[in-house]
DNA sequence: CTAAAGATGCATTTGACGCGCATCTTATGC
DNA sequence: GCATAAGATGCGCGTCAAATGCATCTTTAG
């Protein structure tokens, strides 16, 4: 039920992002979190092939938001980055997985609970994450 | 995002013995869903030390129901087996994960994006899920 | 042309999960 | 009370995805 590394940081480099509101550098970043540049560096390129940012290449590069931090949904970003949100491999599947599959109310069941879920998550946006009134300070653990 | 194959084997252990309602032998269930053995009887213990089922041992033993069906509640269930629901490592503790963690509010959202999963599941019990008017029948796949 | 910066692929490592085996313990019933 | 049925438990291996780092390619500003 956990999240993966790469929805972790494709979160955060959005909300550095949002709060930093310029061009900001993929090193800079993990730089900020800590975390490994090349790793950063995968998760921005799918974020920029997804559309959510804008990946600058050359000298004087690096990356900004493509859309409005009011029109970044986290539910959206969150599915993109996490391939399926099953809880179940019989979930979303007409497939035969389990020989009770076709009387099967749990299924049903568990497509509620991620729908609750992800509508939660669809109705929350970047702007509602981030303090656009306070800037990122790095903080000292 | 997927539950492990124990919390899954868990649902359906219990779905299996409300459906049937009798004493049933962990063999007979593998058997019945085509899964290992050994799994059914490690997930059986664990749900027969949390309560859910008992467990007779010898002779004529076999696992039964502890609880009526309608007093079995999906949600603890799923989070018994599941350990942490956590979304993020920074969600449920106090601990310093990232730089930002003090100020951070995605942590507050993923908190209630948990939260809202949880309460609906809370809310289903094992009657709901199964078909107390027909009883289980093996289908060919 | 050079340096800055992102893009991409590869190889390795790690750890959780799935799975089966072997053995122990408990209870029934002859 | 012995044989047998059944669950309990621990050990170890195989597998797969995630995490990670390294090396190299491509694009662009100046």
């Amino acid at each position: 039920m956990r999240l993966s590394l790469h929805t972790d940081y494709a979160l955060r480099v959005l909300m550095y992002l949002a709060e930093a509101n310029r061009r900001a550098k993929v090193a800079e970043i993990a730089g900020y979190f800590d975390i490994s540049r090349d790793h950063v560096a995968k998760v921005t390129q799918r974020l920029a092939r997804l559309g959510y940012i804008r990946a600058i290449r050359g000298a004087g590069g690096g990356l900004e938001l493509a859309l409005d931090p009011g029109k970044i949904w986290l539910g959206p970003v969150i599915a993109d980055f996490e391939g399926t949100m099953h809880l179940l491999e019989c979930v979303g599947t007409t497939e035969p997985i389990c020989c009770i599959q076709s009387r099967c109310r749990l299924k049903r069941v568990l497509a509620k609970a991620e729908k609750v879920q992800k509508d939660y998550l669809d109705g929350v946006c970047l702007s509602d994450v981030v303090q656009v009134d306070r800037p990122l300070d790095k903080q000292t653990r």
